[in-house]
DNA sequence: CAAGTGACGTAGA
DNA sequence: GTCTACGCCACTT
């Protein structure tokens, strides 16, 4: 098991209509400090055809998206198909989305 | 081995 | 709200 693919494992743990943090995907991962290599891993799927790992539940800290434009422009696409509310400046509203790890709906 | 780079995070100005 | 600086870890050169 890479690293990579733990961190894709702990994406996939996402439930849908929720979002993570780069840091929260990377703690579930075993890598505190390992937020770059998430983003990492991401990119490794980007353009892929990797429709089991729901990449764009994942945001940074601010509920932004770290993406180029067009990547961006299709996660807040993907997030809204989920009932995600995301502003018009693409900012996903943390405080009531954010995952907080492995129990959803407690 | 050293240096540069990146879909990051935190702290400070 | 913005931007800068530093730390972090894996990958590439």
């Amino acid at each position: 098991m890479n690293q990579r693919d733990r961190i894709l494992a702990a994406v996939r743990e996402i439930p849908a209509g929720r979002v993570a943090s780069y840091g929260d995907v990377a703690r579930l991962a075993g890598m505190p400090r390992g937020a770059r290599q998430v983003g990492w891993a991401l990119a490794s799927l980007a353009g892929s055809e990797d429709e089991d790992t729901p990449w764009w539940r994942v945001v940074n800290c601010e509920g932004r998206f770290s993406l180029p434009l067009l990547g961006a422009l299709e996660q807040a696409r993907r997030l809204k198909a989920e009932g995600i509310d995301v502003s018009d400046a693409g900012v996903v509203d943390l405080p009531r989305t954010r995952w907080d790890g492995e129990v959803p709906m407690a």
